[in-house]
DNA sequence: GCCAACGTTGGC
DNA sequence: GCCAACGTTGGC
C-alpha cells in the first residue's frame, strides 16, 4: 500500500464535489512527474490525502483513494479543452490518469500552518516540491495527519 | 543537449 | 494580486 497527496484547486474541485461524484478521472494533470506517479506507481486502493490549494484555507480536507488502473486522459484529445495536447494520439497518448474515489471528508481541515508546526512532518515533499500536484507521502506522515484530523473532531 | 525565455503554480 | 520558484519549450 502506498500513500499519496493529491492537490486540487480548492475553489474549483473541492472534496465536497468528489463526495457528490463518488468517483471520477483525475484529469488535467500536465506535469510529467505527477503523470508518472499515476501511470507507474499508483495501485487501486492506495490512500490519498486530499489537499486544497489556491484557496483561503489551504490544507488537507479529507481522504480519497485510487480507484482504477491508469488509462489515457480523454481531455488531451479534446480540441476545446484547456488540457488539449496536439502531440497526443489515441495510439500514443501522452497523459495518463487514474480514477479517484471519495473516502472521507474531515470535520475540520488540517491546515498548512498547523502541519508546518509539526516537526515530524518536516520531511514532506509538500515543502520541497511546492509545484508538484501529486506526491508520494510516507506512511508515518499520512498517519500523523489523519491523527491530527481525528483530534480536531468536536473542537467547536 | 544546453540553457534562456516563458508560463504556471501556489503561498502570502 | 504579487512574485518567487521551477517545470517546460524551443532556438541554437
Amino acid at each position: 500500500m502506498n500513500y499519496w497527496l493529491l492537490k486540487t484547486e480548492g475553489d474549483v474541485y473541492p472534496i465536497e464535489q468528489l463526495e457528490k461524484d463518488g468517483k471520477g478521472p483525475w484529469s488535467g494533470v500536465r506535469n510529467f512527474k505527477a503523470r508518472n506517479y499515476m501511470r507507474d506507481d499508483m495501485r487501486v486502493g492506495d490512500l490519498c490525502l486530499f489537499y486544497h490549494a489556491s484557496t483561503k484555507v489551504t490544507g488537507v480536507y479529507g481522504i480519497a483513494k485510487v480507484a482504477s488502473a491508469p488509462y489515457p486522459d480523454e481531455t488531451q484529445f479534446d480540441k476545446k479543452s484547456d488540457y488539449y495536447e496536439p502531440r497526443a494520439t489515441e495510439e500514443n497518448p501522452i497523459w495518463m490518469l487514474v480514477d479517484v474515489a471519495f473516502v472521507k471528508k474531515f470535520d475540520h481541515p488540517v491546515t498548512v500552518p498547523e502541519m508546518k508546526k509539526e516537526s515530524s512532518l518536516r520531511g514532506m515533499v509538500l515543502w520541497t516540491a511546492p509545484r508538484l500536484s501529486i506526491q508520494p507521502v510516507l506512511e508515518k506522515h499520512y498517519k500523523h495527519i489523519a491523527e491530527m484530523a481525528g483530534k480536531k473532531k468536536g473542537l467547536f
